[in-house]
DNA sequence: TTGAAAGCGCTAACAA
DNA sequence: TTGTTAGCGCTTTCAA
């Protein structure tokens, strides 16, 4: 049970060769006569070798392998982000190492240390406000990096993304052209897409006019988040027509709620969302939403980044992949 | 921008020391002058150092790492076991590789290998069934292995979860005690816990002399299944009066599209769910489900795997942590 | 308080 | 067709 993982040289003992021959066979089995090929094939059988891949590492500096920071797996908008990186990725033969850090600065810190320390060859990133420390060390690391989700900030070398800022100001200006006179923005625990949302929320208001009402939850996103703040939201601001919320977890919550208590969507309260999960074009009435090309984002990180890897110099540091606007029925 | 990494050797040359005081500065700074201990620590501070570990794993043959297999990241019952993992591993100074595969053998097959070519220390799977090939490489590497979720597959090594027959006798016996006359188990893309639960499900119908009604989608479970496959099992069985739901995210579907109908829940039709997910708690009528301890059964997990990681031999092959029946408002 | 040497597992380059 | 040598970056051990 304790014994020691298996060795090229485990391999080269048995059959009475060097584990050079053994090593070729891996790479190059036509390199090797015939009849060592089998030997050498009986072996692995035997022992189960798995190849190691610290040797190279040292010796070529580069693992094959990328890593991959969200900050949630639980949040729904990553799973297609993962999907789009990886139908590029696996093809191309590099691994994806996942890591999330609950949307800590300090955390994410932590996990990007850790990737670098494995050597990865390239990151993908999903915040674009990093600590200092953070910023040194992939500079130390020479690796290239791409920022997803978020095109306003500058990035580190490269963002690819939608603008948030453009999307909630386009579907503010949605509300507004439906006639709501009391449109609330509710944000959570929030990240900078969250408040570039909250920007182009106001933004759209500001233009029409209107007073901009903000709520703003110190917790992360959750449905259980939406449906405990709409009352809280009800008593300060009783005479709110629409609620733009930061994500549709929250805007589920919030519909689900409303539902409870017998408002009726979007006749009392109009809802929207952010990112055009599954959950919210089930439920009735369907969700009001951005959608948000995630997969694409994933596909288009990933591509850029291993072409960088590959030694490409030609970085274009903002790659804007748009959004839609799904009105769906809860507006 | 193309620098190659920061190496000990780089620092060492800046302050013209060799890298083994700067290694030496790195752990025990009081093993080093204090006037060094200044130079080396601006040095890095410039640089931008980020130690690599991959002549360690070389030289002592341990990552600190441990790889996490989950069929896939976007079912939400392995948030809470991932955060349950990490409680663990966390403080004990050890990094976490999430891979995911799809609820593929091959798949997993394929990152099993990839995890163990970086060395990392141990494994946490999620499936207890896998290839051939998976359990020659698992025994090559001899590194210690823990299943979870599943207490009935024997294991490679050990197992840490629930009775998923028990759970789904369980649940259907609670129907059968309420009067249902006509219940129905709805399975998905099956893994061997699906399975279980159907056996278990029959078990109970068997015992009380009603016959069993199952459907099978080929399909991965989630919300949109459950909601497209309602018209389908009505229309083969228009008189089942329950429907006893591999997971949450089914039996979600069918209550979102059982309201859309108009069919009342449970008078028309009582539903249940597995896991007791957030969402079947808000939603009304709550969902009836089984809830699984799904933190705890992470945190054991990562406890019994860090032990043996550590030596210890008197491995208790299968640990259950049970469940509990929450039966909500469907049924 | 600092340094020198050896070695972890593998493969590129060269040799036989 | 197979073997030998050297070296990737770090730490352990021994020496100064």
């Amino acid at each position: 049970m304790k014994s020691k993982r298996t060795s090229l040289q485990d391999i080269a003992d048995i059959v009475g060769m060097t584990k050079m021959t053994v090593s070729r066979y891996l790479k190059n089995p036509e390199l090797v006569a015939p009849s060592s090929r089998v030997q050498i094939e009986t072996a692995i059988n035997k022992l189960g070798y798995i190849p190691n891949r610290a040797p190279n590492i040292l010796s070529k500096g580069k693992s094959y392998a990328i890593g991959v920071l969200f900050p949630s797996i639980s949040n729904h908008v990553f799973d297609e982000v993962l999907r789009g990186i990886e139908s590029i990725t696996e093809p191309a033969g590099y691994q994806i190492m996942i890591a999330h850090y609950a949307y800590s600065e300090q955390l994410e810190e932590k996990r990007i240390s850790s990737l670098l320390s494995f050597h990865v060859d390239g990151l993908i990133l999903s915040e674009s406000v990093h600590t200092q420390n953070t910023l040194r060390m992939i500079q130390g690391a020479g690796v290239p990096v791409t920022e997803i989700m978020d095109t306003r900030t500058p990035p580190i070398q490269q963002a690819v993304g939608f603008d948030n800022e453009d999307a909630a100001r386009q579907m503010t200006d949605r509300l507004l052209s439906k006639g709501y006179q009391n449109i609330a923005y509710i944000g959570a625990k929030g990240d900078v897409r969250d408040l570039a949302r909250q920007r182009g929320y106001e933004q759209a208001l500001k233009k029409s006019g209107q007073e901009s009402i903000v709520f703003r939850s110190p917790e992360f996103t959750s449905i259980r988040l939406g449906s405990e703040i709409l009352d809280d939201i009800l008593a300060i601001r009783p005479k709110i027509d629409a609620a733009i919320c930061t994500n549709d977890d929250v805007a589920i919550g919030m519909l689900v709620s409303c539902k409870k208590k017998g408002l009726r969507i979007p006749e009392d309260l109009a809802i929207t969302g952010m990112h055009g999960h599954e959950m919210g074009q089930l439920i009735s009435p369907n969700l009001a939403s951005v959608i948000t090309p995630r997969f694409k984002i994933g596909q288009v990180a990933a591509q850029q980044l291993l072409l960088r890897i590959n030694g490409a110099s030609n970085i274009e540091p903002f790659i804007d992949l748009g959004f839609e606007i799904n009105e769906g029925e809860s507006i």
